[in-house]
DNA sequence: CCAGACGTTGTT
DNA sequence: GTCTGG
DNA sequence: CCAGACGTTGTT
DNA sequence: GTCTGG
């Protein structure tokens, strides 16, 4: 699953990295190390130019009753995106990219009895080390939105992270991952002309392993309070070498 | 036909 | 245990 | 995703 | 809104 992740950039860099006019940008939002579900995030549409709009994390389908799901939306499932209720319509008609700088897995340590230990890992773009404050750092994960218009006319803009199955990398932490646009894929995602399923679906690939850098963070992440650089300091310890070889990090704890 | 769901992950 | 809030 | 609440009446 | 279950 994919349910935090970071965006450590002004506005003003996302913007420039997904070809949004800085005229077209109202909003600005600072860095983010802890980007939670229910928060308003940056997103990525094009109606033949790209535009940047803050939304809700969470989609609300449009036909929902009220404001709020029953259920999680925070993740589309790559495997029912085509058929789900809620994600049919917006897969055809209303995709977005979720800017992104890495994102957080939580691997399950115990497994007794209540609630077992998690140990949460940090991953980012390999490519992208050394690149700390460029743009070269920014990514962006699939997504879907859409527009819920209430009684008196107010509109909610919410969007969710598509997953797919964990690749080699995160698999030894948990068996799903969100999935990440290769960048020459991210202007086809966008082409409202695009309605054919199929073909929107051939375009979400689980991101290539060895393009991916991973390593364990420390509990400072869990609490959604919790947003400044001590979310994506690594932890000392057997863990980051023993998972870069592929290998279950249970020595991690 | 109408009523009710519409979702994911993880855990058992 | 389960739901809500962030 | 995890953390934290989970309830009522009446009074300040 | 649209699909599934009864």
């Amino acid at each position: 699953m994919c349910g935090r992740y970071t965006l450590k950039v002004d506005t003003s860099q996302v913007a420039a990295r997904f070809h949004v006019p800085p005229t077209d940008v109202s909003v600005e939002t600072g860095p983010r190390y802890n980007i939670a579900p229910s928060q308003m995030n940056p997103v990525i549409i094009a109606d033949g130019d790209n535009h940047l709009e803050l939304m809700q994390w969470g989609l609300i389908p449009a036909w929902s009753k009220e404001a709020k799901t029953s259920y999680s939306t925070i993740n589309a499932r790559v495997e029912t995106v085509a058929t789900a209720s809620s994600y049919r319509k917006p897969l055809r008609r209303q995709r977005c990219l979720v800017p992104a700088t890495g994102f957080y897995e939580w691997q399950v340590i115990g497994g007794k009895s209540g609630r077992a230990a998690r140990q949460p890992f940090y991953f980012t773009l390999a490519q992208n080390r050394g690149a700390e404050g460029s743009a070269e750092q920014i990514f962006a994960f699939a997504g879907l939105y859409d527009v819920w218009r209430g009684a008196d006319g107010r509109e909610l803009h919410t969007y969710t992270i598509i997953t797919t199955g964990g690749n080699d990398l995160v698999l030894p932490v948990h068996e799903r991952m969100p999935i990440i646009m290769p960048r020459e894929v991210e202007q086809r995602w966008l082409d409202p002309t695009i309605t054919e399923p199929d073909e929107l679906l051939a375009l979400l690939q689980p991101y290539p392993a060895a393009l991916m850098h991973a390593y364990p963070v420390s509990a400072t992440v869990n609490s959604p309070a919790n947003d400044d650089q001590h979310c994506i300091t690594p932890l000392a310890g057997l863990g980051l070498a023993v998972l870069e070889n592929g290998f279950a990090v249970a020595s991690v704890v």
